[in-house]
DNA sequence: TCCTTTATGCTAAATTTTTAACATATCCTC
DNA sequence: GAGGATATGTTAAAAATTTAGCATAAAGGA
């Protein structure tokens, strides 16, 4: 029922899909430009196909050049990506994960946005009455 | 003065490491016990002996059996898992990442978690004053 | 005590991942 | 229309990961 395709993606596999993630789409050079511990063009380029064999990902012709995006959309994939971290760091409470970006010194939290999660946690309380 | 030990971990190893924070510690047994597509008992315990080469992992010796752990706290972990997920699928936007998990039905808020997290993105206003 | 069970240590082999290198096609500019 | 820049296709080799298998030690029960 669910994809059996799953088993896991390798290192440099996984570092290609997060950058993939990240940008929405890339060609091969702009992928091989984000990659840490850049390897050669090449590599990144037998490495899109591998990961569009697998159907990791898909490519449309755009000029000359291939542009690359997942075929697992962003937010299906930030969802299991969620749930994943959630089971891994945080017992599966959401809560704590919430507590957890709230300080989370990289969060750059403004008044604003606080605002603006009061308001989300006001309408999750009325919605889940 | 970071750690330039972080080239990135294999999927073996990751799915080890994963286990670990979920768990806080646990024997070779253990670990193979929640793999996914386990592999032998051998394998999993070179992995470990690895892994502990490499100083992700400690092991303390418990009788006659190793009993390993994280080297890095599982706050710390935390935290780069969180930055890292915020990157890759938030956009940066830890307010986003709040909506996305308010939404999640694994999260499995109840109305006593709401009244939580009200509360401490009050609190988090008050300071970031 | 002896045997079974449950451990770890270690090494070499199998498999998978990653890379390099060469071949070919298109576009653009002069 | 020739040359250069920028693409992809493909194959085989190199490197890294993952595995199996054998050797050994400690603990516990018959």
């Amino acid at each position: 029922m669910a994809k059996p395709l799953d088993k896991g993606l390798s290192r440099r596999e996984r570092q290609i899909m997060d950058i993939l993630y990240r940008r929405g789409r890339a060609t091969s050079s702009e992928v091989l430009a984000e990659m840490p511990d850049p390897p050669t063009y090449s590599a990144v380029r037998a490495m899109l196909r591998l990961l569009e064999e697998k159907k990791h990902v898909a490519h449309e012709e755009e000029g000359l050049r291939y542009v690359y995006r997942p075929t697992v959309s962003r937010e299906q994939a930030r969802k299991s990506a969620l749930k994943h971290l959630l089971g891994t760091f945080f017992d599966g409470s959401a809560t704590q994960a919430v507590a957890a970006l709230l300080d989370l010194p990289d969060a750059n939290l403004s008044p604003r946005d606080l605002d603006r999660l009061a308001r989300l946690i006001d309408q999750a309380r009325k919605e889940g009455r």
